[in-house]
DNA sequence: ACAATCAATACCAACTTGGTATGATTTGAT
DNA sequence: ATCAAATCATACCAAGTTGGTATTGATTGT
């Protein structure tokens, strides 16, 4: 599978709601209304988002929530790390590395290149991009024609 | 935290383990003593790995494992989808895309999208790549200059 | 004051995952 | 043939995770 999770997939889904409704502020109910998403669970997918930094709310009446920033710098990664923390395809990719093998696991070095790789994937791929189809194009100039990209890598 | 699941990572350290030994026929037992698995869980991942055509099975007395090809020509999808099958984000992005959110939701393609790049990314790693750390030049090289690349994105 | 709205927390059912056990089948050696 | 060494196929269960909901409290504008 390698899947996200739903409230990830929810969290995408809102956002390009309010990415739609522009400057409009969004109470839990209309975004609901919108998405076909329960309000309790709305809720649920604002508070991460807003935790985030992604959206950014207004209390009391007429309050709600609205795009903290541009669809342009919202990442899928940002929305993924919204709901499921540090992307860590291993526990040996994360920061602390203990694994309960001893073994001359020398794989872990590794595990952590192969993260940075999906995360520069992932860190590329915009909330605009996802609207517009030519996410294809947009990449495949990135990656191909930003040098950068090398530095991130030579870890 | 978009994590491979336990399975599949103990998928990797015995694949790991039979490329070391090479040639050698190796039974639940030898591989469970050298990875530190109990045997019975080494069986549970065997079976993944037979089933998915990654290694080679011969029953009976002195029976056992080997690789079923070359590290250079096992990648972390193949063993990634042997143990959690295909690769799909969302469920958006598998074939039968039918969302409960019946919502104008037409981010179902580009999720497609971002599933092939990911999928790109982990078949270029292979099993040597994660034994000797030079997955970076390599993988840099690949997604750089080769473009068949291209045309797995266009679709 | 009041109503609208978000915040924080807690809860629970359903599913997934990790690990183990058990009995059947295959193979090689004596 | 027989027996021991192995894998095969299943099934099971505890523990953790996930998805969804409810409840109570805090904040804001009118």
């Amino acid at each position: 599978m390698l899947k996200i999770s739903k409230l990830t997939d929810y969290g995408i889904v809102v956002l390009n709601h309010l990415a739609q409704s522009a400057s409009l502020q969004q109470s839990t109910d209309d975004i609901g209304l919108a998405t076909g998403l329960a309000t309790a669970t709305v809720r649920k997918v604002m508070k991460a988002l807003a935790d985030a930094g992604l959206v950014i709310t207004r209390r009391g009446a007429h309050g709600g929530y609205r795009l903290a920033r541009s669809p342009l710098q919202i990442s899928v990664l940002d929305v993924v790390e919204a709901f499921e923390g540090p992307v860590a395809l291993t526990e040996c990719s994360t920061d602390d590395h203990h694994c309960d093998i001893t073994e001359n696991c020398s794989l872990a070095s590794n595990w952590g290149g192969i993260n940075q790789l999906l995360m520069q994937v992932l860190s590329r791929v915009t909330l605009e991009d996802l609207r517009n189809p030519q996410v294809q194009d947009r990449l495949y100039r990135e990656l191909v024609q930003q040098s950068p990209r090398i530095q991130l890598l030579n870890l």
